[in-house]
DNA sequence: CGTGGAGTTGACAAAGATCAATACTAGTGG
DNA sequence: CCACTAGTATTGATCTTTGTCAACTCCACG
């Protein structure tokens, strides 16, 4: 897990990289590319590298160049979620710089790696000149695909009850009182959504039920308890 | 699930709808919102109505205006997996224009809803004039996207062997013959991956060993058979 | 009244997690 | 060159969670 960077080696042209099919700018003009050269540095990392971590400020996009490097999550209980193997020619980093937002995950070498870096400055530019609809849509990606990857997580590593209370948290909304709301779905949907089967979603909300966390009333969920009910969506036990 | 829309009602203005706080334009400027007004048209949808359905063309963005929509995907045995349910403000099949590729997903009216629609046409001289490297990056988190949902399909449809099996013939790459590839994962880090304990894995390639479909030697696989393999990444059973 | 669909409950089976013990491997320092 | 050690891999036993199957209830609606 050491920091080093070394430099020695010299950066492939993102023409030449582009050629060889793979990669993310492959469809570039070589105008295009070449501006690419220009504005990126080039470095190497030894396995085990962190390149960056969840949490952090997005400086810049990282392109591989040779190795690979492996994104996570890290859940509840330290458990980690690859939510992507990145290989010559993917990018990284570039969710968070596209979306202007915190890196949501880390970044990790799994062998040596050879990167290109291409700093956020030159990539601000060319986002402001887009028109700002289509900024506005592409930070609806960003955040879409960012949500998705959470439900990835839970998925794995929370049990269906805590992800159906975390769910129903969710739909009553930010207030702290008790709330009231009808769900919008059927005990089958309810299931869909989750990744469950119906019986268990129904044994889950009995459970709660019968726990006093909630009131159920056919499609009616009342909640009695949000400061148990919330402890109940972030603690796996009991 | 009958197909009828009516058009009797007038449609909101993007321009109060967005002073609402929620939605994907709040941010844009008052003349933006007027351009989308004069671009877009405006339906209500029964509940259970079909929005669209993964493998057609996108032929433009629908944004709620009210209602519930559920965006989902079949799996196989025609499990359903809600990726997102979408409400007022939220935007549908945004996905599919700017990555301009076919729905992956469909989408259904669990409400009555009323919806607005861009057309593509409106939407592509925008993109067309942003930056060749940003549409390019664009296209890269719309697969990303896409790939994460499938994962999350996955996830909760298939048992561990199975998705260790499309895994593995995913690494082993388009050819058809035999294959021999070296693991860049650990066991560990392949739990982490698939979403499983690493004794789940070792048992999963233990089996696919003793069924002679792949050879095991410490991180080097050699696929044995493919065709069965990749029959195996399909079947639930066996 | 049926009739059908959603919801619920119980019994059981299957998949997978967890725990514990053991083997294997590569690097370290004598 | 040989133990020694730490990390990784493997295996078996057991427990938990969840899925599956079947019966049964509860309405809403014709």
């Amino acid at each position: 897990m050491k920091t080093v960077q070394t430099r020695t080696k010299t950066a492939p042209s993102c023409v030449s990289c582009s050629k060889q099919g793979r990669g993310a700018f492959c469809g570039l003009s070589t105008d295009a590319l070449t501006g690419l050269d220009r504005a990126k540095s080039f470095g190497t990392y030894p396995r085990g590298q962190i390149l960056f971590q969840a949490g952090s400020r997005a400086t810049g996009v990282h392109c591989l160049s040779s190795g690979i490097v492996k994104l996570y999550r890290v859940g509840a209980g330290g458990k980690e979620q690859i939510l992507r193997l990145a290989g010559p020619g993917d990018l990284l980093g570039h969710r968070a710089v596209l979306g202007e937002r915190l890196h949501d995950h880390d970044a990790e070498a799994m062998t040596d790696v050879e990167v290109c870096y291409l700093p956020a400055d030159t990539l601000a530019p060319l986002m402001a000149a887009a028109s700002p609809l289509v900024r506005s849509l592409v930070r609806k990606l960003v955040e879409e695909a960012a949500e998705v990857e959470g439900r990835l997580v839970e998925r794995s590593q929370l049990r269906a009850e805590v992800r159906l209370t975390a769910f129903l948290l969710h739909l009553a909304g930010k207030g702290d009182g008790p709330a009231r709301f009808e769900l919008p779905l059927s005990r089958q949907e309810l299931a869909d959504y989750l990744g469950a089967a119906p019986e268990t979603v129904i044994r889950a909300l009995a459970h709660l039920s019968k726990k006093r966390l909630i009131k159920l009333e056919g499609r009616f969920v009342e909640v009695l308890d949000r400061v148990r009910l919330t402890s109940a969506a972030e603690q796996p036990a009991d």
